[in-house]
Formats: C-alpha cells, sequence, structure tokens
DNA sequence: CCTCCTCTTGAGCGATCGATCAACAAGGGC
DNA sequence: GCCCTTGTTGATCGATCGCTCAAGAGGAGG
C-alpha cells in the first residue's frame, strides 16, 4: 500500500534525479501546461486540483506556480486558449458575404461553428464556467449575438422587403428564432459530451440534416415575427 | 474582524443555547436538509461543501450527518427529489394519448415538460451531475428518448402509414428529429439558468412560438427520415 | 574545469475538506 | 418532580486544498 508509485523516484533517499521531469524550454513548458490544464480541467470541471494536474504532467505542483501565479490565472488563460483563440473571424466574414443568400450563409456559418465548438474541453469548460458564475459563456454568446446574428437579421429583413433595424430595431423574437436552430444543433454536442449519453455517431452529419429541415421554414416564420411586432397599419405595402 | 458572527451566539463560554437551531422533528429537520441541499447544491454545483450548507441552513455541520451518512448519500436524496419525483406519468399517457394527433400529443408534452425541467435547480444540478461524469442525465435522458420519443415515433409512423417499429425498427435518426427540436427548446431554459444570459423574459411564450415554427414540417422531415433510411424498392406502395 | 543562470523540486505553511464522537439539551412518559 | 429517548452541538481527526520558499540540478559560456 506504500510504495504505490507507478514508475521510478525511490521512495527513500530523495535527492534522485527524475527521469520523467525533464528539463524543457520556459515557452515549451508553459504550453505543456496549458494543453495539461485544458484537458484535466474539461474532464474533472473547474473544480480540479492542481496536484492532480501536476501528477497527470509528470512535474511538481510548484512548478504550475512559477508559470502561473494563481490557479485562477491558469484558468483565465484557458480561456483565451480555447473561446477567444478558437473565434474565427471568417464567421463575421460569412454571415455578411452579400453573394450568397441569407440562409445559405446561416448554414455555413453554423456548420463551422458546431464543428468548432463540439469539442470535449469547448462543451465542458463552458458548462463549468457557467455553473460557477463565471462570465465567460454570457460574454461569448453576447458576441454571437451581437456580431454573428445581428448582422444575419439585418441582411434577412432586407432579404424579405421588411424594415431596416435602423428604422425598426432587431426584436428579442428574431434573435429567439436563430438561437432556437442554434440550440438544437449545440444540444447534440451537449448529450454527448456532457451528459454521456453515446448515440449518434455522426454528428456532423446530424446537424447537417437538422439544418436541412429547418432552414426552409425559418424566412417565412421570420417575416411573420417581425410583422406582428409592428402593430402599425401598413400603408407602403 | 473577530466577533463577526451575524446574530446569537456569544462568542466565549460556548454553552449558550442557539435560537436559530431550534429542535426540530426528524421528519421535518430532514426536510429541510434536503430543500437547503437542492437550493445549496444548485447555486454552487455539487462540488458545494457541508459546511457552507450547514451554515446556511443555521444548523451544525454534525447535523447533516444524521441525517445522511456521506454527502454522497444526501446527493442521491436529491437526484430521487428533483428528478425521478417530478417525472409525471402523465407525459407518458399524453404522447400515447391515440384521441390527438401525434403532433399535438409532442407539443403538449414539450410544453409541460420544459415548464417542469426550466428550473434553476433542475436545469443546473443536471448539468453539474454531467460534468462530474454521474450517469443520472444518460439515464434520465434515456427514459425520456426510451418512454416518451419511441411511443411517439411509433405512432408517427402509423399516422403516415408507414411500416411500425416491429417490422422495422426506429432508426438513430428518427429519434434525433424530436431531440433537435426538444433540445432547442431545452437550449432556451439553459442560457438562462446555466449561462447566465438574462435575455427572454418569456420563456414559456418562446418555446411556444419555437414549436409553432418547427412543429407544421416535422411529420412530412420524419416520412422523409425513415423512407430515405430504407432502401428496398417500393412494391406495396 | 568552474560559474552562473534558470528550470525544477521536496518540504511545509495555513486553511479547509468530509466525517467522527462524546457531551449537551429539549421534551414526553412515568 | 425525575428519567430516558433523541435531536443537536463543539471539538477534533486525518486528508487535502492553494500556495510559498529555499535548495537541488541541468546546461551554456568562460
Amino acid at each position: 500500500m506504500a510504495s504505490s508509485r507507478p514508475k521510478g523516484r525511490k521512495a527513500e533517499s530523495g535527492t534522485v534525479s527524475v527521469p520523467t521531469g525533464r528539463r524543457l524550454t520556459a515557452e515549451s513548458r508553459e504550453r505543456q501546461i496549458v494543453e495539461g490544464a485544458i484537458a484535466y480541467f474539461a474532464e474533472v470541471g473547474l473544480d480540479g486540483h492542481t496536484r492532480e494536474l501536476a501528477r497527470r504532467l509528470g512535474i511538481a505542483q510548484p512548478l504550475l506556480f512559477r508559470y502561473f501565479p494563481t490557479k485562477a490565472s491558469l484558468i483565465e488563460r484557458i480561456y483565451e486558449e480555447v473561446y477567444l483563440k478558437r473565434w474565427k473571424l471568417g464567421w463575421e466574414e460569412t454571415v455578411r458575404d452579400a453573394s450568397l443568400p441569407c440562409l445559405e450563409r446561416f448554414r455555413r456559418f453554423e456548420m463551422d461553428y458546431q464543428r468548432t465548438i463540439d469539442d470535449y474541453a469547448w462543451l465542458r469548460i463552458f458548462v463549468s464556467a457557467g455553473l460557477k458564475g463565471f462570465d465567460l459563456p454570457s460574454r461569448y454568446l453576447g458576441m454571437v449575438r451581437e456580431r454573428i446574428f445581428a448582422p444575419l437579421l439585418e441582411d434577412m429583413r432586407a432579404e424579405s422587403n421588411l424594415p431596416s433595424p435602423q428604422a425598426q430595431p432587431l426584436v428579442a423574437d428574431e434573435f429567439e428564432l436563430l438561437f432556437g436552430i442554434h440550440g438544437a444543433l449545440v444540444y447534440v454536442g451537449l448529450r454527448s459530451r456532457v451528459y454521456g449519453m453515446d448515440g449518434t455517431a455522426d454528428r456532423d452529419a446530424v446537424r447537417a440534416a437538422m439544418l436541412d429541415a429547418a432552414l426552409p421554414g425559418l424566412l417565412a416564420t421570420h417575416r411573420r415575427v417581425v410583422t406582428r411586432a409592428r402593430p402599425v397599419n401598413p400603408i407602403g405595402e
């Protein structure tokens, strides 16, 4: 029971050089820590322990604190690495691409976006941060709302000959229209990555089918939402 | 800084009767603990601490262990209280109600189901349990799949003159059809309860609108999925 | 070979975790 | 009035948390 360490490092006479903890450059060591922290905290949640993280990395626990002054700063770095760094400016370009119909822009954005976030670490750390009350999830979804959905809805208004957002501001129900389809796609990943359901081998194909089913009626529903939201007698029509 | 206790209980000479910790019957004390534990663990996650839970209840921490031998047993009790006990047999009756069209059964089930689970404790503990690797979420969603979606899909097959599940087993894509709409509705609650987004005042109305938008095309999509899933030359048609 | 810089570690600090135990206290039955 | 059952608590245990610090150890430059 006592000598349970798997390999190396003799128990007594502690000054024996370790085989695992090779000497690395500061840069590569920091990268190793960040990658390991992403995988570890994704698995056990942000309440994970620094000692266990160090054990998995094969390094001593104080070494973590040489590269990150606190556990919170390491988690902050994970946010940058997993969420901010994986945000693609191409998404914002896609939804503004005037050469494509709005529905096709939405479809292309969602397929690529979902492929990005249907990731063990992305989804689990996102949810864990939400549970812990961090503002990362709300801020991130605020970006989706303002940088993706808002310009898309603006062009959907134009495509349907509806008043522009300058003339008649976007209403919550319009965003809910897009968040509804969005949520159906996200839920596919959540069931697998967070709830541990084993079904659905090809989630990408499932999402493509969902979009095929939901998109055809979207513009009509959008028109209904906007016209109903504006109880003004239609003069110019 | 030292005498920071809010009320009662003198600091020194510790044997003073406490005003808050009144003597309760075992039954009502246990209920108080369960209710408080649900609220507390929903707020901070299942990694919450027994000392803080006891402090919020105004009782001593060891009292928790008189009613629940371990923290895990208390959490197990929460599962029974929040999930098993709130499962409504009426849901299984609704989706089998032959006097209603399948789409109406689905609509009624989802509206009532979502009203049940769009609850701070329900959603957050569900997600927290999933992150900690407990099998509660997968088992619960398995119940939804087998007891709700499976009988509903069977009758949808009949309503569309498609082969019964006995003749041709239900395929994963059919379940995904229902889980897609289901996920869009769940996501409305998740954004508010877990991700902390403040939007959407009347989530119930938003979900009703989502169903109005998604249900009309559901049967046609279902027919397409089933017929495509069976690459046999149609003879008897 | 020695030196110095820097990556790395063992030991340990104060705080806090889940859980235990003997002692206190509030009523109900006699 | 007393006693005995039972709800309740303070004190405390061993383990583990985030974090600190001084000393060990591996290379590059001289």
